[in-house]
DNA sequence: CAGGATCCCCCATGATACTG
DNA sequence: CAGTATCATGGGGGATCCTG
């Protein structure tokens, strides 16, 4: 089986792979939101400054389906659904702390 | 005179406006490339696993144009060119090895 | 409140061919 | 070698309305 050239990228390089995972858009600060503790819905929505519903949304699953983000649904009227990051997510605090050093520096 | 919205987010907030320039799907590659030191064109092409011509030419154009890599062309036959950090992309280092070292753990 | 469902569009990304 | 020029495309991203 020939592997395709995008597949390669990531298998070869984790470097890659990560940057992959990490450059969307919104990627990094909603797991910079995170960082500070379990957010609603809601509350993430309107922390990360200019995002809509959808991508807020497709973002989430994302992470949850790669083991970052927990996501946790309480079945109250209305809905309570809490995000926070799994231990895999915190550790890419050093990441989100160099970005942030750098940005308040230099953006 | 009312901003955009994307404006909004870029102006409010640092860590918006370092990833709007670093989420690029090779930018954080080439930057991690460049930290080893000056590379000439094909040189970097090799090294960033996957790209092509026209996004790396693009790709360092902006870099350069955002103050983050420095380029050098000699006029020799055949030409010679050499890309380079500036002071403004090696401070970039931190966040390079916080991914590095994330991605050879969880990737 | 937390999303789903749609419609839409532009641009990031890609492949290929060509040149000083 | 270091790009430029073209053409093509998909999906990332956005706006809006709807619902359990």
């Amino acid at each position: 089986m020939i592997k395709e050239k995008a597949e390669l990228q990531a298998d070869e390089c984790p470097f890659q792979a990560a940057m992959d995972l990490l450059s969307g858009k919104w990627t990094m600060s909603i797991i910079n939101n995170l960082m500070a503790g379990t957010l609603r819905f809601k509350q993430l929505e309107r922390a990360v400054t200019g995002i809509n519903t959808r991508m807020l949304v497709k973002e989430l699953k994302l992470l949850e389906s790669k083991g970052l983000v927990h996501r946790q649904a309480y079945a109250t009227v209305p809905p309570t659904v809490e995000y926070s990051l799994t231990e895999r997510g915190r550790l890419l605090q050093p990441v989100i702390v160099a970005v942030q050093e750098w940005s308040v520096r230099e953006m």
